[in-house]
DNA sequence: TTGACTTATATGTCTAGACATATAATCGTG
DNA sequence: CACGATTATATGTCTAGACATATAAGTCAA
C-alpha cells in the first residue's frame, strides 16, 4: 500500500505500475467502480511487455483493490472497510507453532437427525443427519480455547465414522474435506456458566468468539464457534504495505 | 485457499500447484519453518515452465503463506496463527456504506508533551508532543464505537492544528498521511463505567476491542484503540479459496 | 581464527510471443 | 421489438528463453 512513485523506492517496472494505480485508488482519483486502463494501454504508456502490466493488475487483483472482468475490463473494487480476514487454521497447528504443547479433550459428540436450530445454524433448508461436536483445546495444559462444532453429514458422510476423541475436527476436516468459501464473525461475549468451567475462567469475564462457516461450492460443511479467553488470547496481526 | 487438487475444480496448473503447497502448510505438513521444493524441483514435479511455478510461489508469498529468499529457497512462515487482517479503513466510511447515517462527537482532544505512558503505547522513546483524542462514532444515533487515539505530533505535526471537532480524526489520516505498516490486535473486554456510558450499554457487557497502531517506515504515526459493543457489532470476513 | 574475496545458485524481473475462455456488443431473424 | 447466434475483445494462462541480483557457501590470505 506504498505511496511511493520515485524510482529509488520501486526499482522494478511492475512494482510502479502497481503503485501507481494503487495511489490513483487510494487518493480516491479513481473512486469504486472506476475502470482503469486495459492492458494493452498501460503497455503502449509504459512501453513493456502485457506480462509485466499483467502482474501488476494481479496483485492488485488479489489484494482486492480491484476486480478484473474479461472482455469488460479491470475495476476499482469497493474498499472492504474493517472487514476482517482470518486466514483458515487448525488450533493444533496454531498451538504448535507457538512452541507451545497441544492438548485435546472432546467434551461432547453427538450424532442425530438435524434439528429446526441446526438447519438455522447450518443455513440449509433440509438435512439429514449431523454431527455436533464440543471440545477443548488447551496449551502447556491451560484452556486455550472451547470449540462447538456442527458438520453437515450429507456433506462429508465420513464424518460419521471419524474418530474425534483423538484429532481435533477441525485437523480432521482440514485433511479430508476441501473448502471452498468461508466466512469469519468476530464478537464478543461474557462467558455464561458452562464457558467459564471449560475455559478455567470466571463467569462474566470477557470472551472473543469466532463463528466460522465453511462451504464447498454452495454445499455447507460446517460451523463452528470459538471460544477464547477474551483478556489472555488476542489475534494479532501486522501487514505491510507496498 | 481451496484445498481441492482435481482438475475439475483447478482447471490451472498455477492453481494446482498453489493449492497442493498451501494444503501441506495448512494441514502442518510442511511446518513453519520448513524448505518448500526449489522452483526447478516443482518444474520437474509438474513438468511446466518456470514462470508457471512462480506465479503460484509468487501468490503464497504475497498472501504471507510463505517468505521466499534470494540464493536461500522458499520457506513456510510462522501462521499468523489466527490472525486477523483489517483493512485500513474509516469508521465514517463503513457506517455510510451500511447505508446507515453517520453521527461523529468529539469527546475529548489534548495536546500535551508525551508522558511515559504515551511513549510506551507509541513504541516510542523519546516523543515530544502527542495529541490525543477520545471521541464516538454513532449508527443511526446508536453509538456504534468509541475511539481513544494517540497521534505522535513528531510523525505528524499537521495534526495539532486540525480540526477535529467535525472530522474524525481516521479520516483525517487516511487523507493526510500515507502509512506503511500497520498492526492490529482483537480482544476482548467487559465494559467499565466510562465505557459502558458511552456505547450506551450495560456496565459488564461484553466488548470488542480493536487495537490499532499505525507506522510510516519505522516512524510511529497512531495508536488507536476501538471499543465496540460485544453484542451487537460484529466484524465479518468472507473469503473465496481458488 | 578471522576477515575479505570469489563463486554458485535460487529467486526477481522481463520479453515476445501463443492459445484459451468468458462475455459485451453486434447482427440477424422471427 | 425481442431473442438467439455470432463476433470481437480483454483477460487468463502458459512457454522457453534471458539477464539481474542478493546471498549462502566456499576459498584464501593475513
Amino acid at each position: 500500500m506504498s505511496l511511493a512513485t520515485d524510482a529509488a523506492d520501486q526499482p522494478t517496472l511492475y512494482k510502479r505500475i502497481r503503485a501507481d494505480i494503487e495511489k490513483r485508488i487510494l487518493t480516491g482519483e479513481w473512486p469504486p467502480g472506476h475502470r482503469i486502463p486495459f492492458e494493452h494501454e498501460l503497455v503502449a504508456r509504459y512501453g513493456c511487455s502485457r506480462m509485466t502490466v499483467n502482474k501488476a493488475l494481479s496483485e492488485l487483483a488479489q489484494a482486492d483493490l480491484i476486480e478484473r472482468r474479461r472482455r469488460a475490463g479491470s475495476f476499482v473494487r469497493r474498499p472492504q472497510h474493517l472487514s476482517a480476514v482470518l486466514k483458515i487454521a487448525d488450533i493444533r497447528a496454531e498451538i504448535t507453532a507457538l512452541g507451545r504443547g497441544y492438548g485435546y479433550e472432546l467434551i461432547g459428540r453427538k450424532l442425530r437427525a438435524a434439528t429446526a436450530a441446526d438447519r438455522d445454524r447450518l443455513g440449509v433448508k433440509k438435512a439429514g443427519k449431523v454431527v455436533a461436536i464440543t471440545c477443548r483445546h488447551s496449551a502447556d495444559k491451560v484452556p486455550f480455547a472451547v470449540e462447538d462444532r456442527l458438520i453437515d453429514l450429507s456433506s462429508v458422510p465420513d464424518a460419521a465414522t471419524a474418530d474425534f476423541s483423538r484429532e481435533p475436527p477441525g485437523s480432521w476436516l482440514l485433511h479430508h474435506v476441501p473448502w471452498t468459501e468461508a466466512e469469519h464473525t468476530i464478537s464478543a461475549i461474557v462467558a455464561d456458566d458452562r464457558t467459564a468451567q471449560a475455559l478455567d475462567i470466571a463467569i462474566g469475564a470477557p470472551c472473543l468468539v469466532i463463528d466460522r462457516y465453511t462451504w464447498r461450492s454452495a454445499r455447507t460443511i460446517t460451523a463452528v464457534r470459538l471460544l477464547y479467553p477474551g483478556d489472555s488470547h488476542r489475534l494479532v496481526a501486522r501487514f505491510k504495505g507496498g
